[in-house]
DNA sequence: CTCAAAATGTTGTAAAAACAACACAATTTC
DNA sequence: GAAATTGTGTTGTTTTTACAACATTTTGAG
């Protein structure tokens, strides 16, 4: 089958037969897209048509509010998806920007049939339905996690919270965050020279130590 | 049966007649508790043992931080539940704390019960299984939707974005939100004094008015 | 490898927000 | 209904952030 082997890598479709994918790629409808780098894979105001879900490549997904102010919500890896909540709340339109930052391959899905387990022959559909649900929970807890961030007070407790939190999820004071300077301050809402001056004073103060994207908190 | 009059009204349990109820509250082995105003009905930290869903009365959420900052995550109103993300993430504590703000009646499930459907005789599972996904979905808008607030750069931006955001949902230029100024400072992350000072300059531009909770935009 | 583009750190300045203190209004409690 | 508590708007001060401009480094494409 196409792109089984990309299909097959995703947690959501990792217990799913090269058999039970057949039918169950016929009963979403199932459609592949390749996008070079830069390329646009969802334009924000475009109307909802399938769910999205990364196969191979990277992307990142903005929002541009009215006053045309970008803010970077989240990067993409493969396996990650798009457009669930969208479907499921009625919405008519795509509500942020998907944008290649490396050339991808992407799955479409028809949005009605995912969350609905049919009676066909795809018996394997609970599977994914519950994959979806879990997916959907991580989302939720991700989602809150940056709220957390956000509400921080100062650029200073912003970043340490951050790293916290990065450091945490590594499991070691010594890892790397998939962001650069740039797209770090752009994810924290916050200026990008104002986080430099915050990064470098906490090196300054023995806080904290990095290269590149690489981070080591030497504090507790 | 116990409460059935206060859980049918819930979005959640509508459809689900008392008879089925009863087998229903067994399987999720339900209990109920009562707590009075200012009462902690959740404390940060506890171990998960339930998942909560609000009855009668109503509730704050909030999280405090390691520097004992405390932030107003959202207010609880009937039918509203907690702990859901938290059982199905593995966590062992619940991460907030909620707060009756008025007398409150409570309905505690059992967080292994619930996301799973059974073979037993409350064959209404998959139907609150079903909703579940529906409010887990609604969240997941909800929060992102307030990191578009929270992501803003300034307080003016913060404040019209939120007071756009609640005339669109009640479908009117004349709305009621729920907080009060100090509550609403505290939900946006902003000093206080800074809001009010924000809120009156935008009632001497001539683009809101208000008074206590009733608020009104005069241009688009 | 070379050159153009993008990212980074730094600095000074202007703007915005936090903080603190206060008087007064509204709400709650007894 | 009186007293106590909580909420609100205002003001001045301090701190933090955004903004802009720049030199330097790093990255990436051809």
């Amino acid at each position: 089958m196409e792109n089984f082997s990309e299909i097959q890598k995703t947690k959501i479709f990792a217990e799913i037969s090269e058999f039970d994918m057949q039918a169950l790629a016929y009963c979403l409808k199932i459609k592949f897209r390749n996008y070079n780098k830069n390329d646009t894979i969802i334009a924000q105001g475009q109307p909802v048509e399938d769910v999205v879900m990364l196969l191979k490549g990277g992307a990142k997904l903005e929002n541009i509010d009215p006053f045309g102010d970008i803010s970077l919500i989240t990067k993409f890896k493969a396996g990650d998806i798009y457009g669930v909540e969208n479907g499921f709340m009625g919405e008519t339109t795509y509500k942020d920007t998907l944008t290649a930052t490396e050339n991808c391959l992407v799955m479409l899905m028809n949005r009605h049939r995912l969350l609905t387990p049919c009676e066909n022959k795809c018996k394997r559909h609970d599977i994914i339905v519950r994959h979806l649900v879990q997916m959907v929970i991580e989302r939720n807890y991700e989602l809150t996690e940056k709220l957390k961030l956000l509400s921080k007070k100062n650029i200073k407790e912003k970043v340490l919270a951050y790293l916290q939190a990065q450091s945490k999820k590594a499991g070691s004071l010594y890892f790397d965050i998939p962001y650069n300077k740039t797209e770090l301050a752009n994810y924290l809402s916050v200026d990008r020279s104002a986080l430099s001056t915050t990064l470098s004073r906490l090196r300054e103060e023995g806080l904290i130590d990095f290269d590149k994207k690489h981070y080591h908190i030497k504090k507790g």
